[in-house]
Formats: C-alpha cells, structure tokens, sequence
DNA sequence: TAATTTAGCAACCACAAAGTTGCATATTAA
DNA sequence: TTAATATGCAACTTTGTGGTTGCTAAATTA
C-alpha cells in the first residue's frame, strides 16, 4: 500500500490508536484484544482494526496462544520518524535558518 | 476540532505535505501557492488545500502580498512530536525493556 | 458433550480526506 | 481600460477511515 514511515505516521495520526499503543507499552505483560477492548469505551471489533493498523506499521506484534491473541507493542518504528525529524531539528529554533543559511553561504 | 499534536502528527502523515513542506524549508524564499503548484503534479486547488491543512497544523505561515500569497514552513511544531517520542525512547531498543523495567521495580 | 469465551470476517454506515473542475474576484501589467 | 495572473470558494467524486452489528469458528471450561 504505502510506504513504511507513512504506515507508521498514520498509525500514531489517530488519538485513539496512540492510547491504545501507550496501554501496551506501559502494559506489565501482553494484553489480549478484549483486554484491551475492556479499557476502551469500544467494541471488541473496533480494537481490532486499531490493532492490525499498528501492527501494520511495525508497533505491535501478535501472539497467538489457544484462542486468545496477546498484544505487545514494539516502540523501534518510531525511531524512522525521529531519524525523518532530525533534519528538521537544524530549522525548529529559527523559522528563517533555511534563509539565512542560505544567505551564509552566498556571503562565504 | 481535534487536539494540536493530532493535527500535527495527520498534517505531516501525508506523503504529499511532506513533500511540500520540504519544498518550503529548503527554499531560500518564501513560495507563493502558484510556484509550488507548479513543483507538484496536481492542481493549484489541491495545493491550497494541502497548505491549509499544514496552516492549521503551524507548520506552514502565509503572507499575503498583493494578489500572491506567500508561504513560509515553520518546523517548531515539531517539537512537540519529538517531546512526544522522548517517553518511547527508552523503549525502543529492546521491546521487552517494559517488562524488564517493571521486574527490576519489583526486585529492588 | 454442552456451554462459554475469544476472536475473525463481512457487511454496513457516516464522515473525513485527497483531489478535481468551474466560476467569481482582486491585483497587476499592457 | 482591457487582458492576464493569482487566488478563494463551492460543488462534486472517489477513496479511506473509524466505528458498528451480526454471524461463524475455534478453544476452553463445566
């Protein structure tokens, strides 16, 4: 479908989806799906769709055992959007750096 | 509408805003709506609507100048992305580190 | 074996989002 | 003043998204 950092943005775009991967990384151990829905004003299958998204962009990762499917998040896609953001740190103190570093390098 | 860092987080999950607001930080000038429709193979419409979105998000600035309107990227929004991430940092190495943080609370 | 629990799948709904075209309007140039 | 340029606004289409309910199937418990 889309590529990976776009996967992983739009997973944490959603408010609920960011709640849902915070209850699993603050989690003591894996929660199963009605685990989770039980914290959730949502139904089960709501979850469920959150969930395959996340696991889609790599932030949580499936556990089948019996008939239950426990949930651990997985924080290192993250690390893709702060490697995107690192560019854009140089620019974030001073909106016009981009023109006056361009400027330096005229005048040097 | 939705909370700011949501706003933030969609404005740049769009492969297409990425682009565009890449296109405004590494410009030595500021780029009027017509001049970065013309960078992009779609309408000067979509472009607009595209700017209102990283409007909203302050990611983007406009200056009106006669007819023209000239748009400025501003990068301090994310910032709070990035204050964001600073709590899944300690994550992301090791997946597991969740649980082993919380074992080593239980043993010490 | 029968009942309960956990979950997936499919269909559906409402709304947001990405993009388009057409038209009106204000500013600038000829 | 007429023509060209830059833009906004509105309407529309298509596709995506967040969420639901209903049903089926597999695994567990009684």
């Amino acid at each position: 479908m889309q590529d990976k950092i776009t996967q992983v943005f739009k997973a944490i775009a959603d408010p609920t989806r960011r709640e849902i991967f915070h209850a699993l990384v603050i989690a003591s151990s894996a929660l199963s799906i009605t685990q989770i829905a039980s914290q959730f004003d949502m139904s089960r299958q709501g979850v469920t769709k959150h969930i395959k998204t996340l696991e889609g962009a790599g932030l949580v990762s499936l556990d089948t055992q019996g008939r239950e499917r426990f949930c651990n998040a997985n924080a290192k896609p993250l690390k893709e959007i702060n490697k995107w953001m690192t560019f854009y740190e140089q620019f974030w103190d001073d909106s016009l750096e981009n023109l006056g570093s361009y400027l330096d390098d005229k005048t040097s």
